[in-house]
DNA sequence: TAGTTAAAAGGACAATTGTCTCAAATTCCT
DNA sequence: AGGAATTTGAGACAATTGTCCTTTTAACTA
């Protein structure tokens, strides 16, 4: 649910001491706005320094379905980069947000001549197919009440982190479902 | 849900072509024989020369959950490479399956040593990503029926080549539930 | 070709989840 | 503090999907 990387912090904090060619810059955002809009163009790769956005697509129902949230050294803009198109999703603050910007063209260079950080990004997103494949094998195979424990059991503190609607946005459920399956937890002492 | 990678087969097939070293060999497997398992070590990068095979993860419920039908270019076994971990799904033929198989160790020289195979992975991960992304957000956020008809949009013949169960497993669903929508839709003549 | 096994189809019912609506609680302004 | 706006909670009902079971059809084998 809350994606970090500390790995890939840590590296993109000592290329941005380095402070070469001011490559690196830092951003900050605040609650509600978007770094990238599903759709658009993207400009940079950006690693997150500190803060929490949420990754996520709407559909043409008008649902809003979170991929992830993304918190410290997760890094986003990288696919639309390497695939050379348009971005999927729409990512937006979920808190004060501070950001490394790395621009499309430095972080070319970085993944051609730099043979750690190209390590740090294939693992990135190696990490990145592994748990969407086990997300969506789990989502489809499970009743709201199996992903709500799931959720528990991996954040314990999810219902005071978030609103109602983004729990539901990310498990792909109605909030009416969500508030009646709390209750039913609640009712067999499985939650408080 | 048939995946290819032309550009990354004829690369490979390239590099098999060179020869050296024998560091790339084929190999076949018949239909139901499974390449790579589910928590296992995987020793081996493969890419698909002819055939098909279906990736999917067996869930606790016994359900199995297939990701993906993967044919001519596409890899498996890279994710667990990358990430020095065992298997996380498994990859079994479902025709004649003609393989390249690449060695780790060669796969990380290659990796490292070779640009064009490494954006070439890059891309392949990317990808990956990116239709995982979205198929996830459009099974959470749609009916059977809509599923139904976007598999039929993509894969117009999709009931041909695969039995029901293979379907309903990609789906998310059963059985049950895809005849009852089959049916609904031919009612609606939305399909044939 | 008959007999066995597997795949496909669907009836009947139960469980799950969504839709719609309204009321209560909480937060946010100025 | 007082009123507006947002968030939360839940009742009543409908729609969707799953479970269980039986029948039909197709496919394979000896």
């Amino acid at each position: 649910m809350i994606r970090i990387n500390k790995e890939l912090l840590n590296y993109v904090n000592h290329l941005y001491q380095l402070g070469t060619e001011g490559n690196i810059i830092e951003q900050t955002f605040e609650p509600t706005e978007q770094i990238i809009k599903s759709g658009q163009n993207v400009f940079s790769v950006y690693v997150i320094k500190s803060g929490m956005a949420k990754c996520y697509l709407t559909e043409d129902t008008g649902n809003d379905f979170i991929q992830e949230f993304f918190a410290e050294g997760e890094i986003f803009g990288e696919i639309e980069a390497i695939r050379e198109d348009i971005s999927f999703c729409t990512i937006e603050a979920s808190s004060p947000l501070v950001l490394y910007k790395i621009p499309l063209a430095y972080f070319n260079e970085l993944l051609l001549k730099n043979n750690v950080f190209n390590r740090l990004i294939l693992k990135a997103l190696a990490n990145k197919i592994n748990y969407k494949a086990i997300r969506h094998s789990y989502n489809q195979s499970h009743p709201v009440e199996s992903k709500l424990l799931r959720l528990k059991a991996n954040f314990p503190d999810f219902n005071k982190l978030l609103p109602k609607q983004e729990i539901a946005n990310y498990l792909g459920i109605t909030v009416r479902s969500l508030n009646r399956t709390l209750n039913d937890l609640k009712a067999k002492g499985l939650i408080s």
